[in-house]
DNA sequence: ATTAAATGTAGTAAAATTACAACCTGAATA
DNA sequence: TATTCAGGTTGTAATTTTACTACATTTAAT
């Protein structure tokens, strides 16, 4: 977590002096990183043990440690937090929280994802006779995109948007077939019933949803992500890029297990695409 | 510029020494910047003032300032080893790699992104009598995520996979409409054709497009969003999760251009989808 | 063989850390 | 109310670690 963060955070729990410390060090955290302990001692008039005592209550191991985590809080683009949209926002501002908030959400994502569930799917998905992708609403999107991945793999991918084609296509799984269910929050009723289908039919389900959620458990293999509350707005926005990101990771899985000669075949894709473009000048 | 990158891109005009140094540095960066000169001296077989030497070379005030400035380059969302993912890599390395190059190209998305254009197009949209999104290929699960989002506001918008519907659709614009073109390249003959047909129909047409390719010159306003090259695989990534925030982005600043009334609405038609959701126990 | 660049040695200066002493602060007791 | 004692807090001074500088030595290049 930031360090910047915490400092404020905890500011209650520090002491008088270790409190005039982390004043100086808010006001201008860029200085702090390129000042020696002795300036910053000054400038915050506290002795110069105090300043490390400071830094080892943050949990780095003194004052150069600190120094280290400081500057990561301030490289480019790391202030990484997830700050809410405000109704006084500039342009400039809100695109920048934006940005960041989302990029915030990758990283939290990344971290709490389950590798081996992701490598079990990966395995599920390579040796799949047929793969569907149903999502509803927002999630409509990914899986909407996640077809466009997989249609470049010989695999017969299925999509559909329309909730009775859905469960159609459900009612006509077999063993063999993987249904790869996406929802957000895990909690809504058609995607649960779609899942539910599936399974019935012999179908192995995959749920790109929260842990723990009445989609997760009526799943074989469930991969949550955890995401922090979407910003501001009434409608996911993070969320559904780490659900992205996610199908990305599998895609790139797929074809990694397929190995070499597949992707020759990638390349085809790609290529036939070529005649509907136009030639760079 | 990334210390690290400036590192392995000079590398040629260090001396033999120094190059030792650079590669211990190269092979494991975080270990570097939990070292002092002397440990990184003799990891490295050099004397201590060779690294000192080798610090400044790389105009830092010395080797406290240069750990600082590695410790940037390793900051959270700056990743180094980002963008190809290699044949042999594990589910754990692609997926890092995946999610890393995702943040990295967001960040960079963001500093491209020409802020009073948003703010242009923001204007155009709060003003649009009706707002039309059309992307092909893996453009239009963006263009259906830009349905998704803008469907909550009380403007109509009209979102076709079908290229002929998207003619048709195009052929009966007016002044007053907005169309929202969606293509990496720019280059895809179909997108152009939509454009053009749109405009020559007295809409004001928005490309989400690489900046001076066909597409965006066929267009009124232009949101371009330089992404580094994609992922070693044969299809678009990274550069699509951008096209997906900046929809975001819209979407927020049209929110708030509508100000606060407007927002009571959109809760209320989050409050509408509870009801096919199951409540948390 | 000469010169310039590269590298290392050893000493110096600076910075950070430690150990310890002085100082508050507040609760318990006279 | 004053006193004292424990707790934590802060500062001083000494110590250790770290980085840097000046200069000597080596290496390479002409």
């Amino acid at each position: 977590m930031n360090i910047l963060e915490r400092i404020s955070d905890q500011k209650a729990l520090f002491s008088k002096s270790e409190r005039k410390v982390a004043e100086v060090i808010l006001d201008n955290p860029e200085a702090a990183i390129h000042s020696s302990i002795a300036t910053l001692a000054k400038r915050s008039q506290v002795s110069e043990p105090t300043v490390n005592r400071f830094c080892r209550r943050l949990d780095t191991k003194g004052f150069p440690d600190f120094k280290l985590h400081l500057a990561q809080s301030l490289a480019n683009g790391t202030p990484f937090v997830n700050r809410h949209v405000d109704e006084n926002d500039t342009t400039e501002e809100y695109t920048t929280k934006i940005f960041e908030s989302t990029m915030a959400s990758l990283a939290q994502a990344k971290q709490t994802l389950d590798i081996s569930a992701v490598n079990r799917v990966v395995d599920l998905l390579t040796q799949a006779q047929r793969i569907s992708f149903f999502g509803l609403g927002a999630s409509a999107s990914v899986a909407h995109d996640a077809l466009n991945k997989f249609l470049r793999f010989n695999v017969p991918v299925v999509y559909f948007e329309d909730i009775l084609m859905q469960r159609m296509s459900c009612m006509n799984c077999n063993e063999g077939d993987v249904v790869v269910v996406i929802s957000h929050t895990g909690r809504t009723k058609y995607a649960l019933d779609i899942a539910h289908l599936a399974r019935s039919n012999d179908a192995t389900v995959v749920g790109i949803t929260q842990a723990d959620s009445p989609l997760a458990n009526e799943c074989n293999y469930v991969l949550s992500l955890d995401v922090p509350e979407d910003t501001d707005m009434y409608m996911p926005m993070a969320s559904r890029i780490a659900q992205l990101t996610l199908i990305d990771v599998l895609a790139t899985g797929f074809t990694l297990r397929r190995g070499n000669k597949f992707r020759e075949n990638l390349q085809r894709v790609k290529e036939t695409l070529r005649d509907s473009r136009i030639a760079k000048s």
